[in-house]
DNA sequence: GAGCTATACTTGAGTCGTCAACTAATATAG
DNA sequence: CTATATTAGTTGACGACTCAAGTATAGCTC
């Protein structure tokens, strides 16, 4: 039993260090973020998908499927972002079950606002522990976990 | 700002590549282990810490540290285990405040019977993925990241 | 075009964790 | 020794999600 419990395999070592260091990351960036600016990570990356979406809109299913989230986390996720002012819905004319997320002008302000803040946190944790190869390499590897990757459809006209 | 925002960076690849992978990975291994067992991804390392610390048992706060976790959230961690008798409550006779959290027998046997399935899982989510040398080198990467480390004082002997 | 299945989304209840405030015991300083 | 600060832990209120169930629209199949 040992050798099963007691992690001394490469893939528990990295199954720890991811967990461990998601935590640490996520505490200290969010905290930045929130501090800052009054959103939180996914607050921001939802901000940050609608700004790089075609006009500005992404059908919630979609924002679900980038954030990792499920359909219900969206919509209140988004309750919040609504209540703020940063996103609004839209109708979607072929169908009429979708209500788009759609970034208002305050919206992409306030991801402008935040966004130099919070990439410099995220630089600054990363950089100033790892050259740029190194990054390069954990980048890579990251990438062939599951979960990172994503591109979504959209609502085409008719 | 667009070079800001839009991540080109290795730093924000590895940094969204962590975020991705970390909640692929922690929904696919947290949902296998808890319909298999019952246990949650903290219950076990709760477990698993115990049974590695000297006497089988830990103070809350050096559980909180090891699990970064804040010490409210261990007690709630713990609040469940206690209910479910695989942990219970000891005292430090040199210091009336600190409440020891100690792994009973049948916590250890729990802990046996999740162990494999869900090192099994862990595994099969890496090694399916990557060589050995690149999950050498993918956990010597992570582990220097922040809260990848820590070790924990005990209540010593007067 | 009637009925069935599938998809988009919302809602209520519950879980897991946080923070801030509080109690109790210990350490330290004068 | 007394006063103050520090440390261990708990608790209430709350936030962010999840799951299961429900509603409404769309698409198939015959």
């Amino acid at each position: 039993m040992r050798s099963q419990v007691f992690e001394g395999r490469p893939s528990l070592l990295a199954w720890v260090g991811l967990l461990r260091s998601h935590s640490a990351l996520t505490r200290a960036l969010n905290a930045e973020l929130v501090s800052a600016h009054g959103l939180t990570i996914n607050d921001y990356e939802v901000l940050l998908h609608l700004a790089r979406a075609p006009e500005r809109q992404l059908r919630r299913v979609d924002l679900a499927e980038r954030l990792l989230l499920t359909a219900s986390g969206i919509t209140r996720l988004l309750d919040g972002l609504e209540r703020a002012g940063y996103v609004t819905k839209g109708q979607c004319k072929s169908d009429a079950r979708v209500t788009y997320a759609v970034l208002t002008d305050e919206g992409l302000e306030k991801l402008r606002a935040a966004a130099d803040s919070h990439v410099g946190g995220v630089r600054q944790q990363f950089e100033s522990r790892f050259s740029e190869d190194e990054l390069e390499t954990l980048a890579g590897l990251l990438a062939r976990l599951p979960g990172v990757d994503t591109d979504g459809a959209s609502c085409s006209p008719d």
